[in-house]
DNA sequence: CAAAATAATTAGACACTGCTCAATTAGCCA
DNA sequence: TGGCTAATTGAGCAGTGTCTAATTATTTTG
């Protein structure tokens, strides 16, 4: 996935390169959308830990730590990043709840860091606003990754992004 | 598009649906990327004339009705809006200006509207601005129309888009 | 009006895809 | 060694994007 990205992946590539046939693949996993799962699931994993490496080892301001994190893993990996959001569950079929923890424990790093700014606030509160501005640094990082912002001229997406989270951490302080 | 959705998208169900066989589609456009690129273009268009006639139809609330509508056209047609981001151009092939246009004329009405809200703003401000409110909003867009927010319990992601629109503009209006 | 030239359209072929399943091979245990 | 189970295979099915030689329509010209 990290060499031909996900719209040149394919399970026999997987099989010709792991040195089995397709039907090796298919008694493995359950459907090609599963391993696909896996794999995001895997780089979720992947993310996570260089999020929480990142912010521990940073220096103080966690929060910069925390969203120039966020789009480093995703500049280190722009493939598998991306396969995250390429990949869409067909309809009727779920993600299993292994995958599915996988994927909230890097919500919580970021509930909990901005819990973190702020002290008075309501968990419910903080919950509000970590969606809010998760969804926030993905818009830009994904600006970033597909090109958007380069064709725009835009050089500092990651500035900017803590910039927006900045300004919405302090707004909800003040109130 | 709008029926089938990007995965289910193929040129030989283009060709069946409008009587003709696949070497008419092929004669017609190049590729199937460029086929795509023409639809991606038309979903612009449309998506452009339904801002522009909220705005002006709106009350008195610009940037509500922006922000409003931007998610409106995207939760009207749910496939027509992700086959825009669904669909990848391989490397080395660059989007002809007259498709690259269309785009830019959809952010030439938020930076517009962020230009009338901030009057003593210089215009390379504005557009940096510009670019990075509609990096948030499609962050938030994205995150609606894909699931995560349901699956979150996030009940009113426009509310919270907006918000942080407001903040920035705010932020932008106090400097 | 017929013939020639141009334009539009077709369908088959190629290499690829996800997926299934009867047949085969490998490993293990008595 | 024989028997059993687990692992592995690859041909086959229906689908895909893409190309191209052949065919059919249409238009222009003599």
């Amino acid at each position: 996935m990290e060499e031909t990205g996900f719209a040149g992946f394919s399970a026999r590539e997987v099989a010709r390169r792991i040195g089995y046939s397709i039907g090796t693949i298919y008694n493995v996993f359950e459907s090609l959308d599963h391993l696909l799962i896996a794999i995001n699931g895997r780089t979720f994993e992947l993310w996570t830990d260089y999020l929480a490496e990142r912010i521990a080892e940073g220096g103080g301001d966690r929060i910069q730590s925390l969203v120039e994190a966020y789009f480093g893993f995703a500049r280190d990996h722009p493939k598998l990043w991306m396969a995250i959001y390429d990949h869409r569950l067909p309809p009727g079929m779920f993600m299993p709840d292994r995958d599915m923890e996988k994927r909230r424990a890097l919500t919580r790093i970021v509930f909990h860091e901005i819990a973190r700014q702020l002290p008075d606030c309501a968990d419910s509160e903080v919950e509000h606003l970590a969606r809010s501005l998760i969804a926030t640094v993905h818009g830009h990082c994904t600006y970033e990754l597909n090109g958007s912002f380069a064709l725009m001229g835009e050089k500092h997406p990651t500035a900017m992004a803590l910039n927006r989270v900045r300004e919405a951490i302090a707004s909800a302080g003040r109130s």
